[in-house]
DNA sequence: CTGAAAGCGCTAACAT
DNA sequence: ATGTTAGCGCTTTCAG
């Protein structure tokens, strides 16, 4: 027992190191660590010896020390809202294609649209020294990651732009979606539509509630401040939303739903209804075409995949200005979009 | 510029360190660490000229030779098959916030149902020297991983169990699910009813199979073999499946999908028929409310907190026989399970 | 309350 | 073709 010491390989929790297998096959550690990283001018007698030893003892290289020596991780850190949102599953998992295929693996984390967790992460992703980062902001005050970038840490945002730092970001047309869809929503007839959307510090939020006001003002419509409602996406905050706008001989007779929260929500309302109310969602759902929702779609992978490879070009060393991409959105028109108000509208 | 290598703190991409940290405060490299990890003994000053110093350096201390000294990474890893599924967003969520409770990273990889990718990302994940491992199974050998587990990684399988290898599992009663799904069918009145299941290689697809079966054989009803279907669940495989069933005057009356995927499809194609369809689908999906779909459902979440938990459990020490969770489904009624078959069926 | 020295497991640079 | 040495940045141990 207390000779444990003198048999690491056998001191449970603790691993065989190179030494070991080095001992084991009668050679250099030097030797172990070739064969281990497929170097050449190693004897295949050599080399057989040392894999025979590594399969005995159950070894593996251990990867903090190889990065300590190396200084790069082959890790990215990608820090979005909630994994569990429909909408960022897609994104996080083109990002995590784009990393494999450049050899690098994923660490992600969620920060519950609260700028201290973002922080908190984005920081620990960077204790680990990850080679770079892709950021799906909750904050609006990013100067905290001047020292990690100045240091080295390639830093791609995504879907919203970075707050008080000039940064590469990747984002969809917000505004031109929203514009799209209103416009869409008015080019049927309607002149009293609602607007619900996500909470005005999230800047998709604003650009999209900045399209809905373009797209009135282009058609000369006025805008009553009761069809605007922007908050929490909760089903409860929205559902009352939606029901004070439809409200009255003068509620909205169409509505458009900021992201993809909203809609279902919005669909679950308008169900519920006996007049048919217009409705242009956000994002587009699974099954929204069996429900016939008309939706501002806008490629959740695609967005991953293009910050995906932004982030390994800077990695690669393109240290450019930082870019600003705009990805078109698609209006896909399903039925819910094209209703005509009420005939004494 | 030859000098660089004396100033390492401007050397770009080279991060200061806890002795350059000490330098410029002007205490030793043991009192940089003590107010780094907060341990006491170090008075108010000195703790203050510290902290300016990191502040002025942006300090950040690396991790991996942190990992290096201590041992434990505190970041798990999580395999799964496909990050942008719907069904794995909420487990992966999941055990990540279980994993934040413990103090821990969650880094994940989707293995795309291809058993050398999933032996490829757990090796990497172990070669990290993750502290623990989650792993939804695509292989069905996983031997590979006994050095691994024995070396000290805690590993608990989840979904499905593993194959060739006794370790911890959490599971949803796939075959009691299934069978109270197609008993459902059953007592609404069908005799001739569908399966479209997953591969079969795939532990859940044959676990409700069985429960098909077994619903079946209580009913004293007979199976042909051209209602049973498993293969690939990609939208096209699934349809042409449904629809050879569905044809002809002795075409099945309702149909048990197997997954979501399949129930997706099996909704689009059922959609487009005249004569109404029975149907009954493994997994809740979203909206499915609003379509009428009647599922067994089973809770993505408390699948992964479950996991999570008892990785963590093992992590502090329990060392128990290795368990098997088995967790409940529930039937939710929305009208397509409850069709009745046609007059003459 | 503070610091010097050893060493975690690996790779880079230099022998042999 | 193979081995030796130094040191990556940190924590541990032990000494002041």
């Amino acid at each position: 027992m207390a000779d444990n010491a003198r048999h690491p390989e056998s001191r449970y929790g603790n691993r065989p190191t190179m030494k070991d297998v080095a001992a084991r096959a009668g050679v250099g550690l030097k030797t172990v660590s070739r064969v281990v990283n497929g170097e050449p001018g190693v004897t295949p007698d050599t080399e057989r010896r040392v894999q025979e030893a590594i399969e005995a003892l159950g070894f593996r290289r251990n990867d903090s020390a190889r990065v300590l020596r190396k200084g790069r991780t082959a890790s990215i850190g990608l820090v979005l809202e909630d994994l569990a949102d429909p909408f960022y599953g897609p994104l996080s998992r083109a990002v995590e294609e784009v990393a494999r295929e450049h050899g690098a693996l994923l660490i992600n984390g969620s920060s519950a649209e609260d700028a201290d967790r973002e922080q908190e992460l984005v920081l620990a992703f960077c204790a680990r020294r990850v080679d770079g980062l892709i950021v799906i902001p909750a904050g609006s005050d990013h100067r905290y990651l001047e020292p990690e970038i100045k240091a080295g840490v390639a830093t791609v945002f995504v879907d919203r732009p970075a707050g008080r730092i000039d940064a590469d970001v990747v984002l969809s047309d917000s505004f031109g979606g929203a514009r799209a869809g209103v416009a869409h929503l008015i080019a049927h007839g309607h002149r009293r539509i609602g607007f619900i959307g996500d909470q005005p510090r999230i800047h998709t939020a604003t650009e999209r509630l900045r399209g809905y006001h373009a797209a009135m003002a282009d058609a000369e419509l006025p805008v009553d401040e009761a069809w605007v409602s922007l908050g929490s996406t909760s089903p409860e905050r929205v559902r009352e939303a939606a029901e004070s706008m439809l409200a009255g001989p003068d509620g909205v007779t169409a509505l458009f739903a900021g992201n993809n929260r909203v809609t279902v929500t919005a669909v679950r309302v308008l169900a519920g209804r006996e007049r048919p109310v217009a409705l242009v969602g956000f994002d587009d759902i699974e099954l929204a075409d069996l429900l016939g929702i008309t939706v501002i779609s806008q490629d959740a992978a695609t967005l991953g995949r293009t910050a995906a490879e932004l982030l390994f070009r800077r990695l690669d060393g393109a240290d450019e200005t930082p870019a600003r991409l705009e990805l078109p959105t698609v209006l896909i028109q399903r039925g819910s979009g094209e209703l005509p108000p009420p005939a004494r509208g």
